[in-house]
RNA sequence: CGGGGCGUAGCGCAGUCCGGUUAGCGCGCAGCGUUCGGGACGCUGAGGUCGGAGGUUCAAAUCCUCUCGCCCCGACCA
């Protein structure tokens, strides 16, 4: 390709609306180009890196067995009725209406279509298992896009679903999926960490996201310094602090005149804030939830959302609690009734703690659980903060920044069961196949790829994804042997099969380099009259610090060697 | 949805508080010339609904009202 037909212009200065490296570069470098919020156009170098990640994912998916097929963005808001997934989805759905009303929506994934395609063309358990995947546009409306191509309304990914009679069976395509995974992301140049994640309202059974480590994440990743256990916050677990047991004493009120917040309970009683517990009340569709957990600690809304099987959690407003008779900033779970109670299960085992007194100003001292109030639910809402002790092992856990680029799901049968995708097994038993979906985000991985990627002067392509191999750069384009020599080398590497990005503009050695730097091109070669009087070209990694010469002759040969090692 | 910021040439910005001739600057772009191994220089030139609508005023980029859009923080995000 030569620079002056290229469409699409790099850029000196940094666009303001950018303030994630990524974000820059993809503009700077003229590869994407924004249309609205979240909204993003590939121009022809952001596309050719964006096919190149796809061919990576396309092949790694037929190895593993899939097969490729394609499902509409438009599909009925019915459908997804049936299995309630409009709920969950909520305002992130994109809806509209065709011509004679009837009601649609932008899919934002295919679990609905795909399932009932699968039912109408599985019957026995000998048409089973299947992988079928996509690679399709989506679109969620998200309710802030940001981050350039990292969070995105409209985005193209690779979703694959997999089918099987029974858990074993999911359990190999799951591991068949991760093995497929972890090569697109080795084949990008791209280290991810494999964590444990919530697997959200639908609720299946293991689930795993791929995180690549980066400041500029919007996860948290909590992992252990001394095991393999690494989960998303929104799943960890660890080992909690244990209170030692204490013979449980009297219950006794004590006055705590302007007391509201934990942090004040603890100093005005002089005593550790695990040793307090905290109240807070939240709505979940529509119902006032109280939920109980050890002061020092946090709620994980996540948690707290899925062990109450809701599809809006919201804490509550003051109104909304004084309503049912509770004192917010004294409240107690002593005396609570008709309201739901949910305890974090840290407040078990430790003892006579402190809690709101469900009067103004005053608190209880020695609440025990079970002895003076039960909750309906006892289990695990804590939020894990980093030095917490890992649930596994004696280590540590820490928390980072992570990319969310690729998320697995083990569904169960969930869909199956709704949508009725059912098959007759080798007894002649009808039973419902058992799901799993996969999926990766290609504008993520790409963005995720620059921001691992890149350094003051641009982007520094991993081989297997850049736009092209090489950038060839004729210095002194005026001189007719220079020219002369470009053109010819330029035929010989594209006839050698290389992708070469020829930069044949009347510009300075700076802007020419400056370029190729940005642009993150593997291999620069550049053509000059000093090159020239040693009969050689020169050759200048990306990635690498020094420049070297490479004989004319031969040289296509070489390069290609250089380029492929 | 709450909080903050911003919309002036393709890009980055000044001008807005305190209204006043033909709305500026840098980059980029076009032409000519000189240069040229890490974003060169000179000369000439093109390019603007000042986000939009309404209002106030003799006069609006500037003041007022409404509105649209974009970015950031939070909420949110299978």
């Amino acid at each position: 390709m030569r620079i002056s037909e290229l469409f699409g212009k790099t850029q000196r200065e940094i666009p303001a609306e950018a303030d994630t490296a990524s974000h820059q570069l993809l503009l700077r470098t003229g590869m994407v180009s924004q249309v609205a919020a979240g909204v993003y156009a590939y121009q022809p170098m952001g596309w050719r890196v964006l096919r190149k990640i796809e061919s990576i994912i396309r092949d790694e998916m037929d190895k593993a067995g899939g097969q490729e097929l394609s499902m509409p963005v438009l599909q009925p808001l019915g459908l997804w009725q049936e299995t309630k997934r409009d709920q969950a989805f909520g305002k992130g759905l994109f809806t509209l209406a065709d011509r004679r009303q009837r009601p649609l929506v932008l899919g934002p994934t295919h679990e609905e279509v795909i399932t009932r395609m699968v039912s109408r063309n599985v019957q026995s358990y000998r048409d089973l298992p299947k992988l079928l995947y996509q690679i399709q546009v989506k679109f969620r409306d998200e309710p802030r896009p940001k981050g350039g191509l990292m969070r995105v309304r409209e985005f193209s990914m690779k979703d694959l679903y997999s089918f099987d009679i029974d858990e074993a069976g999911l359990d190999q395509s799951y591991q068949e999926m991760l093995r497929a995974y972890q090569n697109i992301y080795d084949r990008c140049g791209l280290p991810t960490l494999l964590v444990e994640a919530d697997s959200g309202a639908i609720g299946g059974k293991d689930s795993h996201e791929f995180m690549v480590i980066a400041q500029s994440g919007e996860e948290e990743v909590v992992y252990c310094d001394s095991c393999k256990y690494a989960a998303n916050v929104e799943k960890a677990e660890s080992a909690k602090e244990k209170i030692k047991a204490e013979k449980p004493l009297p219950i006794e009120e004590v006055a705590t005149p302007g007391v509201t917040t934990i942090e004040d309970l603890a100093a005005f009683l002089e005593v550790p804030q695990s040793y307090t517990m905290k109240t807070l009340f939240y709505i979940a569709d529509g119902e006032l939830v109280f939920v109980v957990i050890r002061g020092d600690l946090e709620v994980n809304e996540v948690k707290l959302k899925n062990v109450l099987h809701c599809y809006e959690l919201r804490l509550a407003n003051e109104d909304e609690v004084t309503e049912k008779g509770i004192v917010a900033g004294s409240a107690s779970p002593v005396g609570v009734r008709g309201v739901k109670v949910v305890a974090d299960d840290s407040v078990t085992p430790g003892m006579n703690f402190v809690a709101g007194g469900n009067k103004p100003d005053t608190h209880i001292k020695n609440i025990n659980y079970d002895r003076d109030f039960q909750a309906d639910m006892v289990v695990d809402i804590a939020l894990v903060r980093a030095g917490e002790g890992c649930p596994h092992c004696e280590g540590k856990l820490s928390v980072a920044h992570g990319i969310e680029v690729g998320h697995i799901f083990k569904l169960g049968t969930f869909f199956s069961e709704t949508l009725d995708a059912f098959f007759i097994d080798e007894k002649g038993v009808s039973r419902p196949i058992v799901m799993g979906c996969y999926g990766i985000g290609l504008g993520r991985l790409l963005a995720a790829t620059i921001e691992q990627n890149h350094d003051d002067k641009g982007v520094i392509w991993p081989r297997p994804i850049a736009p092209y191999q090489i950038y060839l750069c004729p210095l002194y384009r005026e001189d007719t042997k220079v020219a002369e020599i470009a053109e010819k080398l330029y035929d010989e590497l594209e006839a050698a099969g290389l992708e070469v990005l020829f930069d044949d503009r009347v510009e300075s050695p700076g802007v020419k380099f400056n370029d190729a730097d940005l642009l993150g091109i593997p291999v620069r070669v550049a053509v000059s009259p000093r090159t020239l009087e040693k009969d050689s070209v020169e050759m200048k990694k990306r990635a690498g610090k020094d420049a070297e010469l490479v004989p004319l002759i031969g040289a296509s040969t070489s390069l290609k060697e250089i380029v492929e090692s």
